[in-house]
DNA sequence: ACATTCAATGAACAAAATTCACGGATGGTC
DNA sequence: GACCATCCGTGAATTTTGTTCATTGAATGT
């Protein structure tokens, strides 16, 4: 009924005061004007416009559909506008999953500075997904997967971005804290405090204890960083943390690092994006970027 | 560019949950429905939807037009009932030019009703014209003027509405104010208190001093009429004005009413509006409305 | 009075939207 | 695992719509 064009025939004729001036604003003849706009009155049943002498002055309807072009012509242009840069990737939402607790002090570093460099990005930082960060994924409620533990599938791409290294924690206190490292038996008495996730992803266990055929006394789980060294400091445990990590508190806690064996334990963050979206610029862009910090 | 079919589209599909639902909803069939969008997925840039299985999902790009949608689809549908309105002259704007200062009194009487009746009705009043009465009826800054002096032109109709009498008001203690009428020579002595308007236009003058050849003693304006009543309570002079005025008035200060002559004046209050509008009822109705107001 | 400017009109033409007919993919069913 | 019912995409055919061209009439200024 009313279109997109006749609200942009109205906007013309009031800027330019006359048909054949819109028109030729439009690139197109008066006589498309005249057509569309009576075609327009037809439908209405009231003209928009009344010759005056040799110009035109707008009727009630008609003042009432110039608002209308004045309210929702922008609203298109800027829309479209917006959409072309959704179009190139420079626009759009970035949800992070996170599938390691301590990666998101990690994710805090990369954020900040990627948040300067795309400001069209909307970024949003999920934990929690109901079937699992591939999961997420594929079912489109985030865009990129961080996690230590790439489960290659068909669709998805990962991209090591971090190497670190796991590292047991123990207060200074301790019998070991003057040692390099430490073997799986020495801990056999310990209480080992971990996140709470299931066993198997655990490194501490799986690559850790497990070759040993040993493991720790006791096994506690906590939800935050901040508690579990509180509690390492306190001597009431001890735990496998990113040595990154551990050396950020390590400043202000009485706790010590130790590599696991003699050879540590090394391992990465990866990101994880769909295939499809290999060519989103400001997907990339926060790949590249995470790929380039460093860990001072 | 993006239109307003397209926007249609993405609404009922997204209400539907799928092309072919959604071509019935439109009538059109689910063929149209693909060519059209495709042909916009071509122009943007970008799929609006991906085909996920047997549904389809929407992508970033098509969530950000499935807002335009339902921000912009509701207010092409208003805009479109609106102007149905005004065409069908249910609706739209009563700009009501005054041309006597007294009628203002009488006006009140019939907007108040008017207001109930015609509630999409935006009703206006204006004493001020640069170029007259008439001038506003015709430069459209107006649709309806009250006068007590119609001037017949091609191109307006004046309809009476109103019949009263002028009376000449006296303070009570006036010595003419125990008598039913006043001749003209009986005021040469006399301040005439009236509105700040041409002599031309002033009955008292042309239908009664100047037949009788003399005038009043002096000649005052007023802006307003409590005032102009309150001088003459006041003793300061006398002046015309409708009788019904001077009856609300008469209440509470002490004046009185006198015939100008022995028929007295008799007068009416007209309403004027374009012969093009003739058709526009609720117009119509204000002039109706305005007929059946009985001043009691 | 004349030239000029502007909008409306109808016929001719161009472009678009829509339909039709078909094919491939998906998901449920026996 | 074959079959069927849906659903969407595609290209050609067709209908509808939009645009231009050529012309007219009205209004304005010289």
């Amino acid at each position: 009924m009313i279109e997109r064009n006749h609200l942009e025939i109205l906007r013309a004729v009031e800027r330019q005061g006359s048909l054949t001036a819109a028109a030729e604003q439009l690139h197109l003849t008066q006589s498309a004007l005249s057509h569309a706009m009576r075609k327009l009155e037809q439908q209405l049943g009231t003209p928009v416009w009344l010759r005056e002498g040799r110009q035109l002055r707008f009727t009630q309807a008609g003042n009432q559909l110039l608002g209308l072009a004045n309210r929702l012509l922008p609203q298109f242009e800027h829309a479209e506008m917006q959409i072309r840069q959704i179009a190139k990737g420079q626009r759009g939402s970035l949800r992070v999953g996170m599938e390691c607790h301590p990666c998101y002090q990690w994710l805090l570093k990369v954020v900040g500075p990627y948040l300067q460099q795309w400001p069209d990005v909307d970024v949003d930082v999920k934990q929690e997904f109901q079937f699992g960060g591939m999961g997420a994924l594929f079912g489109h409620d985030i865009e990129l997967l961080v996690t230590p533990d790439p489960l290659h599938k068909p669709g998805v791409c990962f991209e090591p971005v971090f190497d670190y290294e796991q590292v047991l924690v123990v207060p200074e206190t301790h019998p070991l804290a003057g040692e390099h490292w430490v073997e799986p038996h020495q801990l056999e008495q310990e209480t080992l405090i971990t996140y709470p996730v299931a066993v198997e992803r655990l490194d501490i266990f799986t690559r850790f204890f497990l070759p040993a055929h040993t493991g720790p006394a006791r096994h506690k789980t906590i939800e935050t960083t901040d508690i579990m060294l509180q509690m390492v400091a306190a001597g009431r445990g001890v735990s496998a943390l990113p040595r990154w990590l551990v050396d950020e508190y390590a400043r202000n806690l009485p706790i010590k690092a130790l590599k696991l064996g003699q050879q540590g334990m090394p391992k990465q963050i990866f990101l994880g994006f769909r295939e499809r979206d290999e060519a989103v610029d400001y997907l990339n862009a926060f790949v590249k970027l995470a790929r380039s910090i460093r860990w001072n």
